[in-house]
DNA sequence: CTGAAAGCGCTAACAG
DNA sequence: CTGTTAGCGCTTTCAG
């Protein structure tokens, strides 16, 4: 690996200069420079990042923390954090977490040995070691799609979960459902709470109540989903309609109510939250809560970024809308 | 941020001290040690990773190549990566080329830079711009999944793709089936052609053949396995059972055929490829190979890492184990 | 416009 | 066992 001092003296000038030739063509003269960049191409030099990054104290890299890389919601997320990591020549550090404690701490710690220059979390925990909360508190985050319980410091990305919850709400009822069941997120999660808050709301706006054997609790997961609709449909007063908290717990909700021999929507609708891809491909496709999130990922990044770059990290909420997407798996409840 | 110099100045030891105390504890008194190791925890002191490494010459991460995140396969490759990178202190930057050369450009020059101390590619292509290879020539790369098409400078990590397609086909020829169609990945891509030519093989050992027309170009996602199922089975000579290279296009073709009322598997088998998570909840569950992700990422990893350290790089071929898994999707062809 | 030199934080000889 | 010192490759003053 050929180094700026090897380039400096194939073109008969200072190391200083050949930087300044990388860096900032327009600080030295035009012979110096083209003198400098055929010594580059002659030895095949390539700027070493890593000790660039070093001599500015920074790594240039971001870290996220993920609850789950298999869930494609999460992917897409990452595809817009990394688009916009890309445009601001920051590269992405991935730590899949598994919502297990220990990784988060252990990959939320790279931003404390700098390694990363930020954090964007993912998932709805703080993600540092309570020993290391002093020096961690300096270091930037962000959280986006899910929302740290009683933590306001950092700023949140995320979607409008009471509002999209209530317009599913209101999409059930007016199709003429009364008994409805809820698939949860995990209850410590402050958007599961957003969603459950909202869809009650909304319930009894309409003189409705949520009955609270109707409210299981899942894990995001398809196998929970289905766990979930099978309490549901075999309680005495089972629903007629049934929220999912996200798809994949709408896809095994579906996968089990047919199982157990009913047909849907005719004899009981599944509606989920995210829109993966994979909710147009179910059977019936998957009435659902679409979330821009790409977008989330890359408004995430962008103000991470900002923050890095010196803007004071303080608490704020930047609520992106939902598109309540409606297909076959939910339909007029007939008595 | 404090540093090495301040945990010395603390504890009246030399930075020389701090450091072995911190790297190889044996190295200095115990007295010393705890002396130092106070002074660490008075300073909250965290050793400079980037710094660390920029000594060293090394970043200790390493760049993974996705052709697509959204992809749970990949997403699975990837957890076994990130796995093995961390038990062996590395961590793993993320690249998603969305099959598109520049990105894959892009990210692979980052190892050209320093930023990363090898690749793990797991799509087909050679990663470098041209204009790279011969600096690239000394990267240390595994392929992992795919395979580079003419290029056998690198390890390959790889399932028995020709073996797995032969086991479909032999399972498919043994419900009955003789018209069966193909809906392949992208034809460049070696894995592409390995399969197809199993299932040639298999059934040409079964006297039969593969009808050219009942071969169609699939993208490995659900939208192309649909286009490829309509095309399939609108035709004349429709297939009694179709084998889709992945199972996103066995989801989008199971969706086509019954949007076109055929049912399945009474009227169209269906089988697919890689076992994601989501082809158990298809209905009917779904027919196909599961190959081993994690592990796949696993054992690219620890290649990778081998050759990191100084092991030559050099072609070899590592292949794992697949297991056919019939579930509902695939059934006795009548006639 | 260019060069010399200091320094980023840490590691690793080399002495003692 | 410990301290001194020389880098690692680059950026960035500070002079000229």
């Amino acid at each position: 690996m050929s180094n700026i001092r090897e380039v400096a003296r194939r073109s008969g000038v200072s190391v200083a200069t050949v930087s300044r030739a990388l860096k900032d063509p327009q600080m030295v003269s035009p012979r110096t420079r083209e003198r400098v960049l055929k010594a580059v191409e002659e030895a095949g030099y390539r700027p070493n990042q890593l000790a660039r990054n070093f001599s500015s104290g920074k790594s240039f890299a971001v870290m996220v923390l993920v609850p789950n890389i298999a869930n494609p919601f999460f992917s897409k997320v990452i595809r817009g954090i990394e688009k916009a990591a890309q445009d601001q020549g920051y590269s992405v550090l991935l730590g899949d977490t598994k919502g297990d404690t220990a990784h988060e701490q252990f990959y939320a710690g790279m931003a404390l040995t700098n390694q990363a220059d930020g954090l964007i979390q993912l998932g709805g925990c703080y993600p540092f070691a309570e020993k290391d909360a002093a020096l961690a508190a300096s270091v930037p985050m962000v959280n986006a799609c899910e929302r740290i319980a009683e933590d306001d410091r950092y700023p949140v990305v995320e979607l409008d979960n009471s509002g999209a919850a209530q317009a599913l709400a209101r999409h059930l009822i007016g199709l003429g459902h009364r008994r409805i069941g809820v698939i949860t997120g995990p209850m410590k999660s402050p958007i599961v709470r957003d969603r459950l808050a909202g869809f009650e709301e909304e319930m009894q706006r309409h003189g409705l109540t949520l009955n609270t054997e109707l409210v299981v609790n899942g894990e995001f997961t398809m196998p929970s989903g289905a766990e979930g609709a099978q309490k549901l449909l075999s309680s005495i007063s089972a629903p007629t309609a049934i929220f999912c908290m996200n798809d994949e717990m709408a896809i095994g909700a579906i996968h089990q109510a047919k199982k157990m021999g009913l047909q849907i929507p005719t004899d009981v609708s599944v509606a989920g939250f995210d829109n993966i891809e994979f909710s147009q491909f179910t059977d019936p496709p998957l009435t659902t809560v679409d979330q821009p999130a790409e977008a989330l990922g890359r408004y995430a990044m962008e103000t991470l970024r900002q923050i890095i770059d010196g803007k004071p990290m303080k608490s704020s909420r930047t609520i992106l809308p939902f598109d309540l997407v409606v297909r076959g798996s939910t339909d007029r409840y007939q008595d």
